[in-house]
DNA sequence: GCCGTTTTCGGCCCGACTGTTTTCAGTCG
C-alpha cells in the first residue's frame, strides 16, 4: 500500500476523532503521524516488512500509531476508524471543508438533525433550522450558504502562478493609491513556492498601513469582505473567489510576522516548540524571553532564526521536513537560484503544437540571457499536435545544424519530445533519434494503466540508449488529473543508473516532479533538468516556478544539468552517445 | 498519542476575529 493511502486513512480518522470530541492532543498526534508518513521518502510498507527495522523509528510514529499502521497494512483499516465510521457517516468529513464550520458544529448538527452531507446542510440553512442550535444564528446560516457555493465552484485551491499574478496586481494597486507604505510582501504558501495555494497572505508595513487596509477592502474586484479588524482584513477576490488576507504591521515586528505568516504551520509549530525549550516565546509580534517577556528579536527573520541558534531557512524549505535540524547543524543546502539557469531544454514550435517559429523562440530565449535551448516538438504519436515522424525529425536535425552554423546568438539543440508508447517502446526509430541532439521521453497516452504495467513501461523506455530526459515523470496536471501510479523509486534508481535526467516541468499546471519526489530521486543519485515545456515565448518565464519547485526539493545548482555552461552541457550530451 | 539538555509523567504554539454572548466558544491561520 502506498504511503499516501496510509496517511489518508489516518488523517481522516483524525478528522473523525475531532468531530467526536476526542482528546485534541491525540488528534494532533494522528495528524502529525499522517503527515510524517505522507512525506516519508521510503515506503512505510517496506519498513514494516523489514525485520531489522521498526516503524517507531519514524519520527512522529510511536507504539500506538505503529500498531495502527500494521493493522492498515493487514486489512486496509483499523479499529478506531471503523468504530468512528459506525458513529459518523464518512460524508461528515466533507463538511469540514466548508469554511466557517468546524468539528464542534458538525457534531452538533449531526446529533440534532442527523445531517452529514453538504446538500443536507444547505437545506438546513435555507430552512433556517441552524439558528435554533446553541451559538448559531442567522449570520452563520448565510455564511455557510456562501461557503457551500464557493466550495462547489472550486475545490478551493489555486495554481501558484494565478496567486502570484493576483499578488502583483494588488501590490501595484495599493502602491498606486497609498503613499507611505514601506513594504508589501506576500507570505504564506505563495512565498514558500507551493504548487497550489489556498489563499493569499499580504503583509503591509509603513505609517499608512491602515489606510492600505481601507483601500484593500475597497478594491473593485473584491466580491465579499469576510473579516475586517483594525490590523487585518480578509476578502474574496475576483470571479474565481481567491481569499486574500491582508495584515498591517508595525515595522519592529515585521520579521516575526513574515516568519509567522510564511509558515508552514508544521514548520512554525516545530520552531515554537524549540522556542519553549530554549526559554523563549515566539508570536507574530516577536521573539520574547519567557521569564520577563522581554523582546529579543522581531524586526527581521534572520535575527529570529539566529537567536534560536539556526541559520536563516529559505521559505521553500519550511515544511518541517528536517530543515530545522539542518539549520542547526549548518548543513542547509546552497539552493539553486533562477540566475543559475543557462538554458531551457523543453519547448515547442509551429512544427508541432507550439505557437511560434523556432527563430522566435530562440530570440525570446536569448532575451532571457540563456546560452542554449533545445527545441523539442512532439513525435508522430501525437498526430493531433502534428507530431514529427522520422523523416521530419531527421530534416529538423539537419536544419538546426545549419542554423547553428549561421549563428542565432544562442546555441540550439535539435530535440524531440518522443512519446513513450504503451509497451515502453519509443515512438520514433533509433536511427532517427540518433540524429537529434536531445531526446526527451514522455507519456501522453494510456495513463490509467495498473502501477506494475506503468512501471515496466517506464523502465523499458529508460533502456532506449538515446533517451536523455524523462519529461513530466508522474503525468499529473494540477487540480485536474492525479499522477499515474507507478513505482517511482525503481524508476528513479534506474534513471540514475543509466544517466537519464528527470525533468522538473516548470509549467504551473504540472510542476512535475514535486518536492517529495525530488528528494527521493536525489537520494537515489538522479540528476535533473528544469524546463518550461513552453508552447509560446511568454511561457519561458515559467522557469522560475520550476526553480521554486527544485528549491522545495532541496536541490542545488549542481543537481540540475541546465545550470551548466554551453560547453559543459555539450560535453554532457556527447558523453552518452 | 508522542516525546524527553529539568521530564517515563505531564506537558503538548499562539493570537485575531466573529457571532452570539453578557464573558466566551468556535474557527481560522
Amino acid at each position: 500500500m502506498e504511503n499516501r493511502e496510509i496517511a489518508r486513512l489516518i488523517a481522516e480518522t483524525a478528522d473523525l476523532m475531532e468531530i467526536a470530541g476526542e482528546d485534541p492532543f491525540r488528534v494532533r498526534s494522528y495528524r502529525n503521524g499522517a503527515s510524517a508518513i505522507e512525506n516519508l521518502a521510503e515506503r512505510v510498507e517496506d519498513i514494516a516488512k523489514d525485520p531489522n527495522r521498526k516503524l517507531t523509528d519514524i519520527p512522529g510514529i510511536g507504539k500506538g500509531l505503529a500498531a495502527v499502521i500494521e493493522e492498515i497494512l493487514a486489512r486496509g483499516s483499523f479499529e478506531r476508524r471503523d468504530k468512528l465510521l459506525e458513529k459518523y457517516p464518512p460524508t461528515a468529513l466533507e463538511l469540514l471543508k466548508i469554511q466557517g464550520l468546524g468539528p464542534k458544529s458538525i457534531a452538533l448538527i449531526w446529533e440534532h438533525y442527523r445531517v452529514s452531507t453538504i446538500d443536507g446542510l444547505e437545506r438546513l440553512c435555507q430552512e433556517q433550522k441552524l439558528r435554533v442550535l446553541p451559538r448559531m444564528g442567522a449570520k452563520l446560516e448565510e455564511k455557510i450558504l456562501r461557503s457551500i457555493a464557493q466550495y462547489r465552484q472550486r475545490a478551493g485551491r489555486f495554481l501558484l502562478n494565478f496567486a502570484d499574478d493576483v499578488a502583483g496586481e494588488l501590490i501595484g494597486y495599493l502602491r498606486s493609491g497609498v503613499s507611505g507604505l514601506d513594504r508589501i510582501t506576500p507570505a504564506g504558501s505563495l512565498r514558500r513556492g507551493k504548487e497550489t495555494v489556498g489563499d493569499l497572505d499580504l503583509l503591509v508595513t509603513g505609517p499608512e498601513a491602515e489606510q492600505a487596509l481601507e483601500r484593500f477592502v475597497a478594491h473593485p474586484k473584491v466580491s465579499e469582505v469576510l473579516a475586517r479588524g483594525p490590523n487585518k482584513a480578509s476578502v474574496r477576490y475576483g470571479p474565481e473567489g481567491l481569499q486574500v488576507d491582508m495584515r498591517a504591521l508595525a515595522p519592529e515586528s515585521y520579521g516575526a510576522a513574515l516568519q509567522y505568516f510564511t509558515g508552514s504551520k508544521e514548520h512554525n509549530i516545530a520552531l515554537r516548540t524549540r522556542c519553549v525549550r530554549m526559554g523563549y516565546k515566539l508570536s507574530e509580534y516577536g521573539l520574547f524571553r519567557a521569564e520577563d517577556e522581554r523582546k529579543v528579536a522581531g524586526e527581521t527573520e534572520e535575527e529570529i532564526y539566529e537567536k534560536l541558534g539556526l541559520a536563516w531557512i529559505p521559505p521553500e524549505l519550511r515544511e518541517n521536513q528536517g530543515e530545522i535540524e539542518a539549520a542547526e547543524e549548518g548543513r542547509l543546502p546552497q539552493l539553486i537560484d533562477f540566475d543559475d539557469i543557462r538554458g531551457d531544454l523543453h519547448m515547442h514550435t509551429v512544427e508541432s503544437d507550439g505557437r511560434v517559429t523556432l527563430e522566435e523562440m530562440a530570440q525570446a530565449a536569448r532575451a532571457m540571457g540563456y546560452e542554449y535551448i533545445a527545441i523539442t516538438d512532439h513525435s508522430k504519436a501525437l498526430a493531433m499536435a502534428n507530431g514529427l515522424d522520422e523523416k521530419r525529425a531527421v530534416a529538423f536535425a539537419r536544419r538546426v545544424r545549419e542554423l547553428n552554423r549561421d549563428g542565432l546568438g544562442i546555441r540550439i539543440f535539435s530535440g524531440i519530445e518522443c512519446d513513450i508508447r504503451r509497451d515502453g517502446s519509443m515512438d520514433l526509430a533509433d536511427d532517427a533519434l540518433a540524429e537529434l541532439d536531445l531526446v526527451i521521453g514522455s507519456v501522453h497516452s494510456y495513463m490509467n494503466l495498473e502501477a506494475a504495467e506503468m512501471t515496466d513501461r517506464l523502465l523499458k523506455a529508460l533502456e532506449c540508449p538515446y533517451l536523455r530526459i524523462l519529461a513530466h515523470p508522474t503525468g499529473r496536471v494540477l487540480l485536474h488529473r492525479e499522477a499515474y501510479p507507478f513505482d517511482f523509486e525503481r524508476v528513479a534508481e534506474e534513471a540514475a543508473r543509466r544517466g537519464v535526467w528527470l525533468e522538473i516541468n516548470a509549467s504551473p499546471e504540472r510542476l512535475d516532479l514535486h518536492a517529495t519526489l525530488l528528494r527521493v530521486a536525489r537520494a537515489r543519485g538522479c540528476r535533473f533538468t528544469i524546463s518550461t515545456d513552453a508552447h509560446h515565448p511568454k511561457h519561458l518565464a515559467n522557469m522560475r516556478y520550476g526553480v521554486l519547485m527544485a528549491r522545495r526539493g532541496w536541490l542545488r545548482a549542481e543537481d540540475v544539468v541546465n545550470t551548466r555552461s554551453r560547453v559543459e552541457f555539450e560535453s554532457l550530451l556527447a558523453r552518452r552517445k
